[in-house]
RNA sequence: AGGCACGUAGCUCAGUGGGAGAGCACUACCUUGACACGGUAGGGGUCGUCAGUUCAAUCCUGACCGUGCCUACCA
């Protein structure tokens, strides 16, 4: 009837819904709450990818599970704000723009100077920063992209400075001279955190002598890095162990530099049984080592340049301001003993070039003395894998216990909760032993540290972009330039050089973006946010810390739930890597792509690429396959599944829009000429509407997928539109309206229940739908409310057994290889005269859906010889069928089904014999069983009687 | 080393102290006026192993095996 069905294809292409509506979206400004609504807020931060980045499997899980979130509540009428925006990323960024000018112009960014540099890196985020942004909109991510931010805004940057200035007049950040984990690659110290440990790497132990000073003889010590002996300035034995016990106090002669090294006894850094028992000592270049040498006031050597190459001569630190406090009499004395000569064989070497020179050397001396495997762990920096260097440098620190104390209360008292719960658990563990956090990186792509020198009083040393003061500076922190330096008066002010850690911009992420420190409406109206859903490899990155921050400034926790989800992996479990050769371009799967483009894992399976599945079935799947806790492995078997319920949906909208005899009418007004079957699919809905608010209430994703699934595939399409289909090919108006108007109304709400998860295909049908909406657009319909009216629980049993009766009949038909086509006769025999007279009510659709030119419905039955039987609970089915049957086959499901019942019933008959069970378990279960049991006596019993009656052959 | 998960159909995964589920794959039949990205029916699992608690265990407890992750350390 309706003009637009007879363009309606017969299979959906994602494409053009796909292409068509986010534009309309966005214009329309849908994405974007009204701040005068009364309603209630609901509000959702995107965790901020990489400006650098491109859309990967995780963005598009974690989009989509917030996309699901936000359409939803959106669609019940909530004040809705889903912030967009991306962080500055500054360790990648500048990477990436340092590679790129290079590659163009073979300069590095120190030809350029900071300032040029920084234009460049800006120009390049104007040219690219954007891509993640229009990805997300392939998605059909509803992000208010009127309010997209960015960690370098001015207005987030101001929100940074204020942060450091108060945290620094708290006593919370403080400069110091510290051993960090240095990246000899980026140049840059890097917080714990981004250093990770690769577990299972089998290095070597090597042993060799240091001989004693004195000549009596030598101590064997144990390293997996030789090079470092280079600054070795002790070492230890343990206190109790006999056979070290007369050398402690006396020296080893270094046999390469010459110089003398205190033997000392260190309970802690050694373990006797361990390797030889003694351990050299590097404290400047080991975290162990450094520790030892603040008990023992050692002298810190550092050997290493910024790229990790011996440096042209030893450099000595008294590590005062590090607490290690060398006397600087034992320190020059030292140094005064050092062989230059012999260290310019090593000046300039390269770590690992420096280890095997160190090492041939001392073989050649006759020092070594062992080498065996070792496995251990060694920490590379997060970016870019080069091993991380232990080094002595001066940077800036946050002291995190008292910012971790609110923010683990926040969670133990309940006022934010983390799911799943599992994650409870570690949180804690992690914030009960947090260590002070390295916020300072030698970048210049981030947020310069408000602190400033006088270059009068403080010594600096480098070039203007670079400067750089020791630990006995005493640098302004201020949220200006200072004119003057309170000090000696002068101007010569200068800026720290070093930039904050990104993370340090995004843990003030909630409330920095909705306009912190301003109190602007946003920050009133979405503080704190609904809830943080993220990744678990990112709550201590990230999570935690603006837990911290959040308690520290707004003076509550950002979010009152922390919604955790699982990583996604290949089909095989692997974690998607590009060295693997197993990563899934999410645009790919969306769009579909050419055979050259799919990673080599998939070649095999998908020769000619993938086809477009489209953005609803990939997001689909994601939010489908979100069961807590548990790792997403996704296959490209399952999204096609959900392409094909896409499918599905479009051609049960395809059918009601052909079938439409003219408007439809509020399913309210019908009451009266209501079909049973129409009464079953509302109660059916009601149910599901129950079912998918209650699992996205719990962030059930997984749960509230599939209830939708269900209901338009098994119960929508599968029954309610075969029941239907009479009705509308009938000739009674009113019968045929009210068939109409129910589809119409269910296929309506079926869709809103679909739309946050499938919001592309959704739109295209119910623009489509012929009822008058309130709404322009699905995305601001109201999401279904359950009908408690509606719920029929008797109705649904009663059309089971019709569902029943029917599967019963398609099977008989099946097992005796009638053609679908042909019309048969068949009784019925139901002895319960309540179900007697409800198959009799339904006989219709009994008739229809199981194409039978007759049945008739009886208490008791003939002998029914010659005939196919099927015994169901409460009814036996019997047609007949002389000539047609296999009564062999049919003899042996019979068997089948006997031996099958008669084991149940002994099972069960065994449990009602025991007497601690009749008298301990709950009476409605033995009553239950006992039914059971008594039921399953009559079905062997006509079973039987069946096989009996089978013709013999 | 410590901690946390996980092990259910061929595959990917739900689920529950009382009769084992879904999707895909598989088998047979069907191009029936929404849909072959489909329909109908069907086969397939001692719920990792072994103990324990319980009237009752796939579910709770413990041990073990296997897998993964996190944290810390590793001369």
């Amino acid at each position: 009837m309706t003009t637009s069905v007879e363009t309606l294809p017969p299979a959906y292409d994602p494409t053009h819904a796909e292409s068509t509506w986010y534009p309309v979206w966005e214009r329309a400004g849908y994405f974007a709450p009204n701040l005068d609504a009364a309603a209630a807020p609901y509000c959702i931060v995107i965790p901020p990818p990489n400006v650098t980045g491109s859309l990967h499997m995780g963005h598009a899980l974690t989009t989509t599970l917030e996309d699901v979130l936000t359409r939803w509540r959106r669609m019940q009428g909530k004040k809705t704000l889903w912030l967009p925006g991306t962080d500055h990323a500054g360790i990648a960024t500048q990477m990436v723009v340092e590679r790129e000018l290079a590659k163009t112009e073979k300069k590095s960014r120190h030809d350029l100077g900071r300032a040029q540099f920084l234009e460049r890196v800006w120009q390049w985020k104007a040219t690219y920063g954007d891509r993640i942004s229009r990805q997300l909109r392939v998605l059909g991510c509803s992000l208010d992209w009127s309010r997209e931010r960015f960690t370098m805004d001015a207005k987030l940057s101001a929100a940074v400075l204020e942060v450091f200035v108060r945290l620094h007049e708290d006593g919370l950040i403080y400069r110091a001279e510290r051993l960090v984990n240095w990246c000899p690659r980026c140049h840059t110290a890097l917080s714990d955190l981004e250093v990770d440990h690769q577990e299972g790497k089998t290095g070597e132990l090597w042993s060799f002598a240091y001989p004693l000073a004195d000549g009596s003889g030598e101590i064997v010590v144990a390293t997996t890095r030789p090079e470092t002996m280079l600054g070795d300035t002790a070492v230890a034995v343990h206190p109790d162990d006999p056979r070290y016990r007369a050398h402690v106090g006396k020296h080893v002669k270094h046999p390469l530099l010459g110089y003398r090294i205190p033997i000392i006894a260190d309970p802690v850094l050694v373990d006797p049984k361990f390797g030889t028992g003694a351990v050299k000592v590097t404290p400047a270049h080991d975290f162990n080592d450094f520790e030892t040498g603040k008990r023992h006031a050692l002298v810190l050597f550092n050997i290493f340049d910024v790229d990790a190459r011996i440096t042209p001569t030893p450099e000595l630190h008294l590590g005062v301001n590090a607490g290690v406090g060398a006397k600087a009499a034992t320190a020059e004395a030292m140094r005064a003993e050092i062989d230059l000569e012999a260290w310019r064989r090593f000046a300039g070497l390269d770590r690992m070039v420096a280890r095997k020179q160190v090492k041939e050397a001392l073989q050649g001396l006759g020092l070594e003395r062992k080498s065996e495997p070792h496995e251990m762990s060694i920490g590379g920096c997060q970016r870019c894998e080069t091993v991380v260097e232990p080094s002595l440098s001066v940077q800036w620190f946050v002291r995190t216990a008292p910012l971790a104390r609110p923010a683990l209360e926040a969670v133990k008292s309940g006022a934010t909760r983390i799911l799943p719960e599992t994650w409870t658990k570690t949180y804690y563990h992690w914030m009960e032993n947090i260590q002070d956090w390295c916020i300072s990186r030698q970048l210049w792509w981030g947020h310069r540290i408000p602190a400033y020198y006088c270059r009068d009083c403080d010594k600096g040393v480098g070039n203007e972009d670079n400067l750089r003061f020791d630990s006995g500076a005493k640098p302004l922190v201020a949220r200006h330039k200072p004119e003057r330096c309170p000090r000696c008066g002068g101007a010569n002010l200068v800026q720290d050089a070093d930039v904050l850690d990104t993370w340090f911009s995004s843990a003030l992420w909630p409330f920095s973006t909705l306009g912190w420190p301003e109190e602007t409406r946003e920050l009133q109206t979405f503080y704190p946010v609904s809830v943080m859903e993220t990744g678990f490899d990112i709550l201590f990155f990230w999570v935690a810390r603006m837990m911290m921050m959040g308690c520290k400034f707004m003076g509550r926790p950002p979010f009152p739930v922390i919604y955790l989800h699982a990583m996604v992996r290949d089909k095989f479990g692997d974690k998607m890597s590009k060295t693997r050769g197993n990563v899934i371009d999410p645009l790919h799967l969306i769009h579909g792509c050419n055979a050259a483009e799919v990673s080599p894992q998939f070649k095999d399976e998908y020769p000619d690429g993938f086809p477009a599945f489209g953005a609803d079935a990939l997001r689909f799947t994601l939010a489908a396959m979100s069961a807590s806790g548990r790792d997403i492995k996704l296959s490209v078997e399952r999204i096609a599944g959900y392409r094909a319920f896409a499918n599905k949906i479009w051609n049960a909208a395809r059918f009601v829009l052909m079938r439409l005899p003219g408007p439809p009418k509020p399913v309210a007004e019908l009451e009266s000429s209501l079909h049973p079957a129409d009464r079953f699919i509302l109660s059916r809905l009601h149910g599901t509407v129950t079912e998918v608010d209650a699992a996205l209430e719990a962030y059930r994703f997984s749960d509230a997928a599939t209830a939708v699934y269900a209901f338009i595939w098994n119960e929508l399409c599968d029954w309610y539109i075969e029941l239907v289909k009479p009705r509308l090919a009938g000739d009674d108006p009113t019968a045929k309206a009210a068939a109409a108007s129910v589809l119409v109304h269910t296929l309506d709400q079926a869709l809103r229940l679909l739309h946050p998860f499938m919001p592309f295909i959704t739109e295209e049908i119910w623009q489509k739908l012929p009822i008058p909406h309130a709404q322009a657009s699905i995305m601001i319909a109201l999401f279904p409310t359950a009908n408690p009216a509606h719920a029929d629980p008797a109705l649904e049993a009663e059309y089971r057994l019709v569902q029943d009766t029917i599967v019963g009949l398609r099977t008989i038909r099946a097992e005796s290889n009638v053609s679908p086509s042909k019309q048969i006769s068949a009784r019925l025999v139901v002895p319960d005269p309540e179900d007697q007279r409800r198959l009799t009510g339904h006989a219709g659709e009994i008739k229809s859906l199981a194409r039978l030119a007759d049945l008739t419905i009886a208490g008791t039955t003939d002998k029914a010889e010659g005939c196919a039987v099927k015994v169901l609970e409460r009814l036996q089915i019997v047609v007949p069928l002389l000539g047609l049957v296999d009564f062999q086959e049919e003899a042996a499901r019979l068997r089948k089904a006997i031996d099958k019942a008669t084991t149940e019933r002994e099972r069960l008959e065994k449990k009602l014999a025991n007497e601690s069970f009749v008298a301990r378990a709950p009476a409605d279960v033995v009553e239950k069983d006992r039914a059971r049991a008594a039921e399953l006596g009559v079905m062997i019993d006509k079973l039987q009687t069946s096989l009996r009656e089978l013709p013999q052959s």
